[in-house]
DNA sequence: CTCCCGATAT
DNA sequence: ATATCAGGAG
């Protein structure tokens, strides 16, 4: 099967296993998807969910966390990893949002990715669903696994997989193939011990059963 | 390429 | 003990 078909027979099949895909990440607002996203570098986003209402409780606008003390959001994110660079990082995008964009989370990728510890995959999810402005699919560690095994990329790098599968799905379609396959990625194909035995792609998959 | 880094599953 | 988790920067 040519790639572009198996690619859009992943879509529709998950597409009926997921009618209406909840986003993993509990937010509300832009800032806090941000926020949010930014916490769940190499860190479960049932945990990122325990730190979020701590935080923002804590600092509820971007003011607060602009002006907070950076040990202090530390210590509240400590347990998603990375803890230094993530405080640091959510403060200085903080501020830069105050100083540079008039306190408004900007509405497009080459602004987001000015925001330190903001790069392509963390614009992609705060864009699609913050905004519903699809400039890229969000290429995260389920995306890249799942995309290698379905053979639809052979690349190993984010952003190279991230441009083979930008063409093979319309732009209105790059939100959600990003929560299918993080969904179904948790759920049928892990990284350990992939499911193939109950998989509804087990036919056109051509890694079934390989690491 | 290396480093950042805690929590959990295996 | 090791691998992995909704990554990003130097």
């Amino acid at each position: 099967m040519r790639k572009a078909e198996r690619a859009k027979v992943i879509y529709d099949r998950l597409a009926k296993r997921y009618p209406s895909p909840e986003p993993a990440l509990d937010w509300t607002n832009p800032w806090e998807l941000l926020v949010a996203t930014a916490l769940s570098a190499q860190c479960t986003d049932e945990r990122v969910n325990k730190v979020t209402p701590v935080f923002f409780e804590r600092w509820p606008e971007i003011k607060d966390a602009a002006a907070a003390d950076v040990t202090e959001i530390e210590a509240v994110v400590r347990s998603t990893g990375f803890f230094r660079n993530k405080a640091k990082n959510i403060k200085a995008a903080a501020n830069r949002i105050l100083d540079v964009y008039n306190g408004e989370v900007p509405k497009s990728m080459a602004e987001l990715i000015t925001l330190g510890g903001v790069a392509r995959k963390t614009a992609s999810i705060v864009l699609s669903n913050a905004f519903g402005i699809n400039e890229g699919i969000a290429v995260d560690t389920h995306v890249k696994r799942l995309a290698f095994r379905l053979g639809l990329t052979t690349k190993t790098d984010p952003n190279q997989v991230e441009k083979d599968l930008m063409p093979l799905y319309p732009k209105d379609q790059w939100g959600e193939i990003n929560h299918f396959l993080v969904f179904f990625g948790r759920e049928v194909c892990p990284a350990r011990k992939p499911k193939c035995d109950i998989c509804e792609l087990n036919d056109i998959c051509p890694k079934k059963g390989v690491k």
